[in-house]
DNA sequence: TTGAAAGCGATACCAC
DNA sequence: GTGGTATCGCTTTCAA
């Protein structure tokens, strides 16, 4: 395996003179680079990584810290992630965190310790102080996307807004029977992604019932309402339940399944839950959207499949925004691109389709 | 950050025994290793990779090239690999490669042919020749999983064998009007996975075939038949379709459209185009399994929810072994497990559920 | 069993 | 511009 040595031999340089021109860190005359470039591949010389970092302290190498890669919201993350750090020439180590057990300490403690990734990109993980601490304390750049926690850098949609818009599309159109399939754990933790979508429904719910209330009254102190599922005038019910298509099925059935009690309209935390809902609609001799409007949250690759009406995020745009903030925060951003608005929500929008319809009177 | 000379020193003993003792490898008295343990602990020594690797030319880091990752399957997949990888102390390097474009010949020319992995796992990738050479040449262990072509070392299903399985379990259930929804490109190329899983759903249609003619005339000469999709006396038709879910539908809604036409059976050729499936079949009226029995490929997470009868291949599990095999030939195995049956295809079984029933007469 | 010293393969500082 | 040289942090002979 060829060396620089090598190289500043065949190029009858030496070893300084054949790294700046081929690193192209210093000046070298431009015959001498040529000569320089033409020995290495001749030779077919690629840099060592190891012995360039020892001595730069740079890896090139970002981790990247993931809690699941078996669904498409995070595999497409995880692809414009890939995309972006390839094409800045950076690797990308994956750590797939398992639940939280011992490896969790494992990956933090031992594999991010070490000096081999420069900065940090974490999924939808919520860091605990430690961590945070820990990779700081080793000067390493810190990017979440998703999940809460005060870290350095987070990158994050405004899913209480999320909620709300959805809900509102809901509204707009007439329903007055509504449903929200929150996330499970929604109703323990208020600031996760569950919960905020959760809070969404909510508010809207309220919004909604103020205006169905006398102006005075509304003035003078917001919306009476009940218990949490049960929200004045619009009759509002939030059911938690696992986030998958598995998840919003069951729940489907159950809500769907009493003709007496069932809703117009149901705000489904993601659009795989919104398919299990769909599903089980249709499996109960629903029409979607006659009987049932159904409205997630994704753009999921099979909403359109499913005719879906959702709130559209994009994953692979996000992931790459992660690594150009990533990049930036090591000081290796070579374009000119003002800095994303920082701390500001990323992009959503709503995206009709035909699973919403108007409330029929 | 603490380098191997702090904790030697503050251990009172040279860098080469606390090199000895912390990294296990040469003779140290217990009393010493305590010590230098203890010392490393005490300022959170963490060796440096880089400068490890330098010296010993090992990264402990395995490069894992994969086409997807936002689908269940090579999700699924990857976590596998992630886990068993993790669990050994290596780290994985992802390449998520693009469509065969430069992005592809800058994996492998300058990513992969760096000092950076010890060795390469490729799923679902036809290496050329040319890439086979380039990694060996650097000596780096290559381990396939799925895909074709001659690499080192390859772990696979039978697809032929699934085929065949899927088809003659629709044939046993007495259809004889049955459809095969192949992945694109299975004509083309008899090798792909789509094109094996045909030749299978062929080959069982043939053999079903001769086995309703008369005796003689099948020792005389096999079954006649006539097009490549007209195979006699049981009505096999194959339709290529793109094996994910509006891929089933579509191809599901033209197959199905036609009351006259109609197959009794569809053998798919992953679990995600017989969701497609089941979907246009539902779409159109048609009740499974009574009116058409499905059965697909893989065992997807949610073939329970579609009560999907399938040909089950545990994804996760073959990226462990492929971890374990890939790990055997850098020598690095400490287990004593014997070597999995090498070239024997790997395991899959027939799953059947409730979207598969007998033929009507 | 332990220590001294020679690299591994690059970069970067400092003269020239 | 270009060439020596120290250096990054570790492993590994070779002696003691």
């Amino acid at each position: 395996m060829p060396a620089i040595s090598d190289v500043a031999r065949l190029a009858g340089v030496s070893k300084a003179t054949a790294s700046r021109a081929l690193s192209g860190r210093g000046h070298v005359a431009e015959q001498t680079r040529l000569r320089v470039v033409q020995a290495a591949s001749e030779i077919g010389y690629i840099a060592s990584p190891d012995a360039a970092s020892l001595v730069t302290g740079r890896t090139k190498n970002v981790g990247v810290v993931i809690p699941f890669v078996n669904s498409w919201f995070f595999g497409e993350m995880l692809e414009g992630i890939e995309r972006a750090l390839l094409g800045a020439g950076y690797d990308l180590t994956l750590y797939n965190l398992p639940e939280g057990g011992p490896a969790r300490a494992r990956v933090f403690d031992f594999f991010l310790a070490r000096k081999r990734v420069d900065a940090v990109i974490v999924i939808a993980v919520d860091l605990t102080e430690g961590e945070v601490r820990g990779l700081e304390r080793r000067e390493k750049p810190i990017v979440c996307v998703g999940g809460s926690g005060d870290a350095t850098a987070r990158l994050s949609i405004d899913d209480r807004a999320v909620g709300l818009l959805a809900t509102e599309h809901l509204l707009h159109l007439g329903h007055t029977r509504i449903a929200h399939l929150a996330g499970a754990g929604a109703g323990l933790q208020p600031n996760s992604m569950a919960g905020l979508r959760a809070a969404g429904f909510r508010d809207a719910v309220a919004a909604a019932d103020a205006d169905r209330m006398d102006p005075a009254a509304r003035v003078a102190g917001g919306a009476p309402r009940g218990s949490a599922t049960e929200l004045g005038p619009i009759d509002a019910i939030v059911i938690e339940t696992e986030m998958g298509m598995p998840g919003g099925f069951e729940a489907g059935l159950q809500l769907l399944g009493h003709p007496a009690h069932r809703p117009t309209a149901v705000f489904a935390a993601t659009d795989e839950t919104a398919f299990g809902v769909i599903r089980a609609a249709e499996r109960l001799g629903l029409s979607v959207p006659r009987d049932l409007s159904v409205i997630g949250v994704d753009d999921h690759e099979h909403a359109a499949l499913f005719d879906l009406t959702t709130i559209a995020q994009a994953p692979a745009e996000q992931g790459r925004l992660a690594v150009e903030v990533a990049l930036r925060m090591l000081g290796d951003d070579a374009r000119a691109d003002p800095l994303p608005d920082s701390g500001a929500p990323l992009a959503t929008r709503l995206v009709v389709r035909g699973s919403t319809a108007r409330a029929t009177a």
